[in-house]
DNA sequence: TCCATATATATGGGAAGGCGCATATAATTA
DNA sequence: TAATTATATGCGCCTTCCCATATATATGGA
């Protein structure tokens, strides 16, 4: 991967919503994206197809589920990039509030409804 | 000045490689980006001017010559991202290719001629 | 003042990219 | 097999963006 693409995925708005969440969250999948971004399903499951046909992310499926996180394969200099980047913007907004709601949404698959 | 509008000017080969030479050499003017990238000198100075705009970087007229370089006043979280990226690629191509151009320019403006 | 050089801007065409909507595929359960 | 939930994709519309070319402006010097 170029740096022009990497930082061409990370220029939209959607996309970058997305993979702080994934970052945050180890993995994320579409419905949570979904529901934390409150953007519609085909939506986010456009801009998580990009990424992952750039490389950027890669996808598991777990029963109907699909789950994304960064492609562990990524170039160190894309990985530190990211990683730097990452630290960097995720205190701003809509980060921290995209974080909040996932934190409030029910029936999370993947995590234990245990109190 | 948002995240998304960053990558976006970091997502354009031209612009990238104009601010990586920037950054190299603390300042570049018009002239010497366009001898280091080999391209036209209307795409250098257009893909600078939507730098400048979008607060990236400023301009200063020296003479004939306008001087670009990264804007002093750029957010914390945008300077030290910026610090990151061009730490991560600076030595991945075509950016290694263009500072070795630009030493071999003769008659640059602002740098001395003494041997 | 007039010219040469450096830089900036305007225009038009073509490609890329985002969106909404509807629909298709896939896995699960009844 | 049918119904349900989760995800993916095809399509048309519209906007954005890049480029090449032509032209305009600005500066310095004769």
């Amino acid at each position: 991967m170029q740096p022009e693409i990497l930082f061409n995925l990370l220029s939209d708005s959607t996309r970058l919503r997305c993979l702080m969440l994934i970052q945050a969250e180890e993995e994320a999948c579409v419905c949570e994206m979904t529901f934390a971004l409150e953007e519609s399903q085909p939506k986010i499951s456009r801009h998580l197809a990009l990424m992952r046909d750039a490389g950027l992310v890669t996808a598991r499926r777990q029963g109907t589920w699909m789950h994304y996180r960064i492609d562990p394969q990524l170039a160190p200099w894309a990985n530190e990039s990211l990683r730097h980047v990452f630290q960097q913007v995720e205190n701003l907004q809509p980060f921290r509030d995209d974080r909040k709601r996932l934190e409030q949404m029910n029936n999370r698959p993947g995590v234990s409804a245990c109190a």
